[in-house]
DNA sequence: AAATTGTTTAACCATGTGGTCAAAAGTAAA
DNA sequence: TTTACTTTTGACCACATGGTTAAACAATTT
């Protein structure tokens, strides 16, 4: 078995995972990929059977990277207020070095939501042991009682929303790039504040 | 003057927002409009003279009836925290009744940020008055000080996620139709309460 | 009624797309 | 070297898509 076959297959999911990020499923086009990993066109049918399938191993790829933190987060033992803080910051910091992906998985979710649940399935994400510790520590007056429904909607929202509405925000607040991205780090204990506030008793 | 032109250009415009709203731009398929128009598909060129063109037609339509809801409400003179909920209240509903808006126009600012900016520029939205008025309310105890950009943010983005992350929330917290409705409408006083709360000195 | 203008259609075209195939090039074993 | 196998390529195909065109149809004007 030579290397050269594990070499470019490796190449064709990195450029494969570039093209569709950026142009999203349909827009991505093979020939594209295919040049970008510098490679003859009939090679990714060759290595990956269809655009179908090559963007499903993509898919995957991004999938795993994104759901390990938000599982491990949620059962860990630290406090409410303290599981959100970490959360929007290991969150703000993953999206600010991949910011397409949500724009990328919201297309997905659209034209094919099957696809992105079975990995939200597979990860196996369960919200009912932070609905536990929620209603625990309001019962003991430490936060307020509230859905955990609502409250990882919200925080999610918070951290998620600018990302993917990036180009409205800087219009409407006449921000240059740079000041765009001193926004998104203010955004950090922002976003945290505010959770922690509507969260006091 | 012939009724039927009028007419004709009346169907095409509501089949493009039909077909364009639930498949973007380029999934989106001249001939389907025109299907769903119930004419030829070169009368789609006759009248709008390409599928960019009809298009640009259709988010017009979309993009006015988007901005002067919010405009006229920051102009508004209630108290922060009424903009607040009113602003939640209206959102949520237009949302509710318009639920695939938002993917279309977070396609739309992908493909085509232009597009979409100067719809914008044209709506006259101009935080700076907001931002007076929270520095006002604040400098009198009535709420804590905030940036305008962090507020707005945060509240449009607690609307407009549920609504782009349902299949994710459906499945992660293992909703029905009829459940996930509920959800949508509790949000409601939800997204208005987490919101004052935070706001509270 | 004839002419003019606006509306609608069926048939067609050019192009780009995902995908295929047979043959070449490279590699490892005999 | 020969053989068998994998990897890579260029040329090609079928098909869908946006767009065009010439002719038919309808309505309005003269």
């Amino acid at each position: 078995m030579t290397t050269s076959g594990e070499n470019t297959e490796i190449q064709i999911l990195v450029a494969a995972r570039e093209v569709f990020i950026a142009k999203g499923y349909e827009s991505a086009r093979m020939q594209e990929i295919a040049d970008r990993a510098g490679i003859n066109k009939a090679l990714l049918h060759y290595y990956f059977r269809s655009k179908e399938n090559l963007f499903d191993a993509v898919f995957s790829e991004v999938a795993a990277h994104l759901f390990p933190a938000v599982r491990q987060l949620l059962e860990s033992d630290l406090a409410i207020t303290e599981k959100i803080s970490f959360f929007v910051k290991i969150y703000l910091t993953a999206l600010h070095e991949n910011p397409y992906i949500p724009t990328f998985v919201i297309n997905t979710l659209n034209s094919n939501p099957e696809r992105f649940l079975k990995y939200i399935q597979k990860s196996g994400i369960n919200p009912m042991m932070l609905q536990k510790q929620i209603d625990g520590e309001a019962a003991r007056g430490l936060i307020r009682p509230i859905k955990a429904e609502h409250l990882l909607v919200n925080t999610i929202a918070m951290c998620v929303f600018p990302v993917i509405a990036r180009p409205i925000i800087q219009n409407i607040f006449q921000m240059s790039d740079a000041e765009y991205q001193a926004y998104l780090e203010l955004r950090q204990t922002e976003v945290i504040d505010f959770v922690h506030k509507s969260l006091a008793v």
